[in-house]
DNA sequence: GCCTTTCGCAACCTTTAGTTGCGCATCAGC
DNA sequence: GCTGATGCGCAACTAAAGGTTGCGAAAGGC
C-alpha cells in the first residue's frame, strides 16, 4: 500500500535532523540557520542545506529580514505531512490486524477438520 | 518533541524502498531477496542489503530454508514502528493546534483592548 | 554427477549529509 | 561614511549510504 505519498515529502521528514529542525522551529516560532545551528551538533551550513530541502518541499518558508533569513514552519503543509505519517502507520496496523484475523480463521478451521 | 524514538528504527522505515519491501512482505506473507527483487526496479543485491538493515532493527526476520533465505515481517516490531509514526504525526498535530489556540487567544485579547 | 538456482562477499560508482574556507552584504559604533 | 562584527551563500572536499556488476560457494532438480 504505502499510500501514494509524495516521495519528496517523505524523504524530507524521514531525516531525523530535519524532524528536529521542524521541532525547534515549532517551539521557537521561527529561526535562522545560525540560531538553529546553535542548538544542534551541526554547522550553520549543514542546517542551511536542510532548511533548503524543507523549503523545497514547502514544509517551511523563508522571509528575508535584513541580513537575516528567518524560517517559519508552514502549518498547512506540516499538517499534511503529519497526516501522511499517521496514514502509513494505520495502514500497516490495519494490514496486521487483517493478517491476524486470517491466521485465527485458519486455526479455527484446522481445529474443526483435523483436530491436531 | 520528536519522541525518544530509536533513531535506527526511524531511518530504517524512512527509506521508501524499505517501506515498499515491508508492504510486499506483508502482502505475500514471506519472500526472498530474489523473489522481492522481481517486483522492484532493483537488483537482488540491493534488496538483500535493505533486508539486512530491516533485519538488524528487527522489523523482519530471516528463516533459512534450504538454499533459500526466507524473510518474514516481525508483526510486533512493525506494530511498534507504526505506533511511532503515528505518534510523531499526532505530536505535530497537537503542537499545531496549540499554536492555533494561542494565536486566536492573542487576536481575541487584541480585539478587546485595542479594537484594531 | 552435472546444471541450475540462490546466496554472500568484494570492488566500484553516485548521491547526499557534513565539513571547511572564502567572499559578499548588512547592521552598529564611532 | 569608514570599520568591524555578524549572517549569509557558493565552492571544494570528505564520509557514508544506496546502487551496480562480477565473482565463488552451497543446495536442489534431473
Amino acid at each position: 500500500m504505502s499510500t501514494p505519498v509524495d516521495d519528496e515529502l517523505w524523504s524530507a521528514i524521514g531525516d531525523p535532523t530535519r524532524r528536529t529542525l521542524i521541532d525547534l522551529l515549532l517551539a521557537a516560532g521561527a529561526g535562522t540557520a545560525t540560531s538553529l545551528s546553535a542548538d544542534l551538533p551541526l554547522t550553520r551550513q549543514a542546517v542551511s542545506k536542510h532548511l533548503a530541502v524543507l523549503d523545497r518541499v514547502g514544509l517551511v518558508r523563508a522571509e528575508p529580514a535584513g541580513r537575516e533569513r528567518r524560517y517559519r514552519v508552514d502549518e498547512a503543509q506540516l499538517a499534511r505531512a503529519a497526516a501522511q505519517l499517521a496514514a502509513v502507520g494505520t495502514s500497516w496496523d490495519a494490514r496486521l490486524r487483517r493478517i491476524k484475523h486470517i491466521a485465527e480463521a485458519i486455526e479455527r478451521s484446522r481445529d474443526h477438520t483435523e483436530g491436531e
